[in-house]
DNA sequence: ATCGTAATGTGATTTAGCGCACATTTTTAA
DNA sequence: TTAAAAATGTGCGCTAAATCACATTACGAT
């Protein structure tokens, strides 16, 4: 809980800058940090959306309950806010957060973070510029997992750990497979099948959780390729 | 061409009601209206985003290039703004934007509406509005969609046309086959069947692109079991 | 009308990947 | 340390749906 004033905070956002010494004063005021371990849930879906969420440090993901089986929508990573869709929209959380490693964000009062909208323009400028840029990246998201066969969603997610998470080739996979599998659309058991696969093949090498690419270049044309 | 000023425009956007006279007076130098016909592009896939475009009337669909298929991600109806992504993300627009029925649309000079956001906080705090639901709907349509079975992906997309669009019982589909294809992630092939086979079993009556919901709540049923 | 092209329907065949059943391993708790 | 529970791996049959190959129909232009 114990937080450092916002003037002072070295994770602050992008759109925070915009802010003047007032305002950051009543952002102070009205807000709060929280510790998050992995599994922690920071959102609950259906839940009203009280607060904006500001992700310092960490990696959360964003799921939903689909009609069948639970559906991650996203990987969020720090630094980015969340619920900025609820608060703006209906009111409700659409989605649940829940931290896959240890995460750090701040809760900021929603009636806080609309005023400073409609009283500061350059504020608001950059808040819609992130939201812009967030949804872009889900939906090509979305679109690329979509239309391909399973050997190459998983490619796909892999390379994403790799290249925009972790930027290296080796890691520390921050999901388990079931969440694996809940990213991409496909059964446990196929993902086991396809990583083993990949194993066999000697492009990835595995242990449990821990991702080495050994051959990028054919896991890029597996993705590629659908 | 031809267009209202905007002041006396029937057909302004939520947004457009925070402006004050000298904005509405700078919106109308800035803005020109545009009529489209079905199969006409209003924007296309990478090019450079210079403009906000609004939907004053008509039906859109919003498609892409995906690795296999064309792919279409939503269908927007009036009135409703395009590009706000791209146009606060890299300037490229991610996707094209192509008139299914007659569209009338306004382009916005980019840099116009930018100034308007960052100058008037009213009008700001609509846009996010405006730019939370519209996600929000997307990707509640993405999600139903990608855990389906075909036979629930058709039922889904025709109750969308009936209910979210059309408000009837009793329409004209707006689309071809393929594009139904595009729009559900299926191929086409298996549209026909499964609309044959909605039409042997009387939920729907069809004729060519007319339409008839005969027993919603079986086709309600068939959308929800996936 | 009539020709040519595009859109749509339909059958036969193939196949990816789901679901089930169970083995094995890992993690958690006591 | 051990027991119980959860997560993961694996074999196998089945089915939905893709693919392929044409037939048919609708549509637009001359």
């Amino acid at each position: 809980m114990l937080k450092p004033h916002c003037k002072l905070c070295n994770q602050r956002s992008g759109p925070s800058h915009m802010l003047n010494d007032c305002q950051l004063d009543v952002l102070n005021e009205n807000s709060s940090q929280m510790i998050f371990q992995a599994g922690e849930a920071l959102i609950k879906q259906d839940s009203p959306t009280n607060n904006v969420v500001y992700i310092k440090s960490g990696l959360v993901k964003i799921h939903t309950k689909g009609p069948n089986r639970e559906r991650i929508m996203n990987i969020a990573k720090a630094p980015s806010y969340l619920c900025l869709h609820s608060t703006f929209g209906d009111k409700i959380n659409h989605f649940s957060a829940t931290a896959i490693e240890p995460t750090t964000v701040c809760y900021i009062d929603s009636k806080t973070f609309t005023n400073f909208i409609e009283e500061n323009g350059k504020f608001a400028y950059q808040v819609i510029q992130s939201m812009g840029r967030g949804e872009l990246q889900n939906f090509h998201y979305l679109i690329d997992i979509a239309q391909k066969q399973n050997m190459g969603r998983v490619a796909h997610t892999l390379l994403f750990f790799s290249k925009d998470i972790y930027k290296s080739n080796n890691f520390i996979l921050p999901v388990s497979r079931q969440e694996l599998a809940d990213l991409t659309g496909i059964t446990r058991e196929s993902i086991s099948r396809i990583l083993h696969n990949f194993h066999n093949d000697k492009i990835l090498k595995i242990e449990g959780r821990k991702i080495s690419i050994e051959k990028k270049q054919v896991l890029e044309d597996i993705s590629e390729k659908g």
